[in-house]
DNA sequence: GGGCCGAGCCAC
DNA sequence: AAACGTGGCTCGGCCC
């Protein structure tokens, strides 16, 4: 406890050195100065999040000896510095580029290239053992400096002068300093990146940064009139269903709550497990929860309503007018936040809205359109996971399938139960397609017993066949698992790692904690994999649409799927290249097993 | 009235 | 309720 206040006293050093710029002359001079610099540290301050709603009021640019805070109610014409910032050097060191990136090219028309993200390179080097990423986070880690949050806030608090752009002596050093340490901090990491062999991995997401941001802006376009009709049908359905339920229920509690129940109020909150479970109990209904496992097995109406009824309302209230709620007042579009290291495998994560967790219902993707003129490009990669899985494994016989463009759970029942392919039933296509997903997520017979509905002593028979058939992927496998538990670490082809925390031999729940670190090992490689291709593709992307001067845009990117729209004259044009682009970027990592890409055009999101 | 957490459930 | 990798959103319920 007394460590912790002492750690949170800002440490009090040197008075932080940096020239205040007001006048377009000055900034001028200082041009060639900051040019010659081979690394220039960037930060913004605004009075907003949103670039579309905000007042951009500071800019601070550092070179590794001086800092320049510009303030840009005095200067607001960036001529002289913008070919600085648009050139890939001098490198620009920020902090989260991709929000400096969107403010200068909303509010001023300038896009940052060359970019090194001091955030992203955190999050590289401390995947899976950490999340402390923020730059006071950093700036301890690496400097021992504390720096004041208090103050960083004031920018964006409307009851400060600094939300007008009126900055006193010490807001003025603070936004300095968050420029001025960019230098020491990337010097650091830098060579933290080398020792864990991670350029390749952070060359990759810095060229990714200003993509995701480009994409971010650009947004995507949601039909609220179809929105609203197809939420509407789904709450008249929800309602019909509580109300049946109401009904049922309400001899009962009259008979035993007669005085906590009256006049037309619900009997009970249908959204609230624990009164639930309470029903369940007045009804002689001996359940432990009411989660959707249980209550699929319970032979009462009550359960299948329940079910129903929790299938719409979940629909209605996570993807209802919450969603519409998100959308942009200035653009009218939706603009979510994708964050590019979201998930520890190096997939992307997405917030408000979550694009990629829509109901894959043709009803709601088919509400976010092209814009007029425009048509949407679909396009996902073909069981990319599976492609990936019989790269690392090299396993002769899954390559062979995919070298054949065979229907791979097909191939895969036949290998199993010995038959030819017009043998072949549904319950084993089933069998061999779970077990084939179930393998990459370090499924053991347990789990897959539950899943195709047989005994587990069955699952292990079906095991051990699909085994002899494919020994490399078992190889494979095993060895992934067994590396994560002894390296502490698993890894992409390019590279990107994910640490684990080893557990103490002699910890009560050691066993426990091994097996999930070996199937988050198994999973790594090839979840990973996957964002590492599908974050070149949508690089290349960008570049071909620049390159070729179409006036097309990704919209968004789903782990496997990357979404865009062009202009509908070329339209047919823009979904080759994407094809092509999504090949490319595959090719680039699996050297031996082939990949093929879905490529659907239409005027909606398209599945 | 805001923060946090678990339950439940949507995606790949 | 288990079971299996990666996330985010909404809700009820609890705390301060």
């Amino acid at each position: 406890m007394p460590d912790s206040a002492v750690a949170e006293q800002p440490k009090v050093d040197a008075k932080i050195d940096y020239e205040l710029i007001e006048d377009a002359s000055r900034l001028a001079e200082i041009a060639p100065e900051l040019e010659a610099s081979r690394t220039v540290g960037v930060d913004t301050e605004g009075n907003s999040l949103d670039p579309f709603n905000a007042k951009l009021m500071l800019l601070q640019l550092s070179t590794p000896t001086k800092t320049f805070v510009i303030d840009l109610a005095k200067v607001t014409d960036l001529t002289p510095i913008k070919h600085i910032l648009e050139a890939p050097r001098p490198m620009k060191i920020i902090q989260n580029a991709k929000f400096d990136y969107s403010m200068l090219k909303i509010q001023k028309g300038i896009t940052i290239a060359g970019i090194y993200d001091t955030m992203v390179a955190e999050r590289l080097l401390t995947n899976g053992i950490s999340r402390e990423i923020s730059l006071r986070a950093i700036a301890k880690k690496y400097l021992g400096l504390t720096l004041d949050k208090t103050i960083r806030e004031t920018f964006t608090d409307p009851k400060s002068m600094a939300a007008y752009g009126r900055f006193n002596e010490e807001q003025l050093a603070y936004a300095a300093r968050d420029a001025q340490i960019m230098h020491e901090i990337f010097a650091k990491q830098l060579r933290k990146l080398q020792e864990h062999d991670l350029m390749e991995v952070a060359k990759l997401e810095f060229q990714l940064t200003p993509v995701v941001a480009d994409m971010e802006l650009h947004g995507v376009l949601i039909d609220t009139k179809k929105w609203r009709e197809h939420i509407a049908n789904m709450q008249l359905e929800r309602d019909r269903i509580n109300q049946e339920i109401q009904a049922d229920l309400k001899p009962l509690s009259r008979h035993i709550q007669v005085d906590l129940f009256g006049g037309e109020d619900d009997v009970i909150n249908l959204d609230s497990p624990s009164q639930l479970l309470d029903a369940f109990q007045k009804l002689g209904v001996n359940v432990t929860s009411t989660g959707e496992a249980v209550l699929k097995t319970v032979d009462h109406p009550l359960a299948k309503k329940i079910l129903d009824y929790r299938g719409y309302e979940k629909l209605i209230s996570a993807f209802g007018e919450s969603l519409l709620g998100k959308i942009n007042p200035v653009t009218g579009r939706l603009h979510p936040d994708f964050l590019q290291l979201g998930a520890d495998t190096g997939r992307f994560a997405c917030s408000n809205p979550n694009l990629q967790q829509i109901p894959q219902d043709a009803s709601f993707r088919n509400c976010f359109i092209a814009s007029p003129g425009y048509k949407m490009i679909t396009a996902d990669y073909s069981q990319i996971e599976l492609r990936i899985m019989a790269e690392f494994s090299q396993d002769p016989t899954f390559l062979k399938s995919f070298a054949d463009d065979a229907d791979l759970h097909t191939m895969t029942a036949i290998n199993m139960f010995k038959v030819t392919e017009d043998q072949v039933d549904k319950r084993m296509r089933t069998a061999a397609k779970t077990i084939n997903f179930g393998l990459m997520y370090g499924r053991g017979p347990g789990a897959i017993a539950i899943q195709i509905g047989t005994t587990v002593d069955e699952a292990k028979e079906l095991l051990a066949i699909y085994f002899k058939s494919y020994s490399g992927v078992k190889k494979w496998l095993d060895k992934a698992g067994q590396d994560a538990l002894k390296l502490g670490y698993a890894k992409t082809v390019l590279g990107r790692k994910r640490w684990f925390e080893q557990p103490p031999k002699d910890h009560p729940d050691y066993l426990k904690l091994a097996g999930s670190i070996e199937r988050q090992g198994k999973n790594m490689p090839i979840q990973g994999t996957n964002a590492d291709i599908t974050k070149y593709a949508l690089i290349y992307i960008a570049q071909r649409f620049k390159k070729e001067g179409w006036d097309a845009h990704l919209t968004h990117t789903v782990h496997d799927e990357i979404v865009a729209e062009a202009p509908a004259e070329i339209a047919e044009a823009a979904a080759q290249a994407v094809e092509e682009e999504m090949l490319r970027a595959a090719d680039k990592l699996l050297g031996t097993v082939s990949t093929k890409v879905d490529v659907h055009t239409a005027d909606y999101w398209e599945k």
